[in-house]
DNA sequence: CCATCTTTGTGCACACGTTCACAAACGCAT
DNA sequence: ATGCGTTTGTGAACGTGTGCACAAAGATGG
């Protein structure tokens, strides 16, 4: 009696990846329910906790199965439990970070990882004036040692918190040491063979989101931004912009644009990206 | 001449979520083609060192207007403009973060902040223990000063990096103080009035959803997880699952699920959240 | 000026995700 | 047992996102 593909959906076993996101936050929820000894929950009100429509839980649970009861509502220690087995967290993650920088040493301490299963099997770095400290009671080992880590512990699970410059290079070597799985905080974009599942955490881009957001709420008011010369050209389709693009090249690439911007944009201040 | 909605699209300007989110990933690469002194890049090229599809990336460009060349490609320095103004990065963000834990230290250390037009207006900690000390160069100041400082400096952006406790509590005073985005690390729903935008990071939820493919990775052969009973419950839809839910709550919620858990499942560690 | 080659911009079809709205299922009181 | 109020589970409509594939636009060489 396998748990094979039902037929139901294209995908073995079919949960949606909107809804696999969902689930941990589902999983907060009734965990706090839980701590509050309340036995049931309607989806009405563990959506609310959870931040979700209600019908949208309803239907992210109807993938796991029917463990509600009608009238009633859902059974949170039951749910709490399906949920924790469907994402896998009734078993023991072991987990290396490597680079333990000021990010590493925040994940080594974050409490929201031993608390659902994850256990961080080792704190590892290149800098040896950092592998003989320790971090949240463990100690920082060499790099060197990751092979032998990986493969002792089973660690399936990979955390990358190292500079830029280095991820890739961590990268290959922890999917050489058998990692299938990595959670990428550096501000790269990681190759890996297929089989392994790359996840990237990026400060920088939650905030520019959060900018853009926030320069459409100011900006409705002021003529900011492009000057009259731009704000034709660069919604013409027209073979005006033809010429400009020209323009563009011919004068020099790098110089031009900005210089063109501090023209224009001269009322506001111009600060560029690195 | 305004820049007003073109009825293309129904939102205003109509530039898809999704884009939005890209935005970052294509001025990270363009940047660093940038300094390489790259003058013009294809959308086959770029797409490939953002780690996207080139359509996906036309067709993104294409909602910023007409940026690029056919038979040429796109001008880095001029497409770096662009998606620097169209994401508001062209002015600059004073930001503040409250909560100087391991997390707050690391964000407030974080490059990739001051090089996209983020400044750090205060570091904030209720801990008087932590309030004398500094990070990154700035003095960690008393939460009481939040609201002069949100307003002297014109801040707009709040970063929460508190226990999860105090977040709803931060966050309504920074958005009581004049806050209108906020980015919040604590592992908590927070509740804000309308035209306050809330973007989220979690890192254990990130964790669990590389567990949860983990497990479908490695879950294939064994059949470990459901017992022979659940196995047939859990997709039951029959009148046989009204039973069993009778049986789940007549039994006493807590105990219930996991002693019949520890039974079936003792082959192998249940590591259950608290 | 024409032919050819490259690359963009986008129409179209499809997949995925969300929301509505309601029948079926359940508890409970009578 | 029957009826009533409540809540789930899901079909169906809708909206958003993705990817193909190709015409149009420009560059380049003769």
């Amino acid at each position: 009696m396998r748990r094979t593909p039902v037929g139901r959906q294209t995908r073995a076993r079919g949960i949606p990846e909107a809804t696999v996101a969902r689930l941990p936050l589902y999983l907060r929820a009734l965990t706090a329910l839980s701590e509050r000894s309340v036995p049931t929950v309607s989806s009405e009100e563990l959506a609310a906790a959870a931040g979700v429509n209600s019908a949208k839980l309803r239907k992210d649970f109807s993938y796991l199965g029917s463990y509600g009861t009608r009238g009633v509502g859902y059974d949170v220690e039951y749910l709490v439990y399906q949920i924790s087995r469907e994402l896998g967290l009734t078993q023991d993650w072991p987990v290396v970070i490597v680079g333990i920088g000021n990010l590493g040493h925040a994940l080594a301490n974050y409490g929201g990882f031993a608390s659902r299963g994850f256990r961080v099997a080792a704190l590892l770095d290149a800098d040896p004036t950092v592998v003989g400290s320790s971090a949240a009671g463990l100690p920082v080992r060499h790099m060197d040692e990751l092979e032998a880590i990986v493969e002792s512990q089973h660690v399936s699970i990979g955390v990358i918190t190292t500079p830029p410059g280095a991820a890739q290079q961590v990268c290959d070597r922890l999917v050489e040491a058998g990692v299938t799985s990595i959670l990428n905080f550096a501000p790269t974009v990681l190759t890996v063979p297929d089989g392994v599942d790359v996840r990237k955490v990026d400060l920088s881009i939650e905030l520019q989101i959060l900018a853009f957001h926030e320069q459409r709420k100011a900006g409705e008011e002021p003529d900011q931004g492009r000057s009259a010369e731009e704000s034709v050209l660069d919604r013409a389709p027209g073979p005006v912009r033809a010429a400009a693009a020209k323009l563009r090249r011919a004068a020099g690439a790098a110089k031009d644009a900005k210089a063109e911007k501090a023209e224009s944009d001269s009322d506001r201040p111009a600060v560029m990206p690195a």
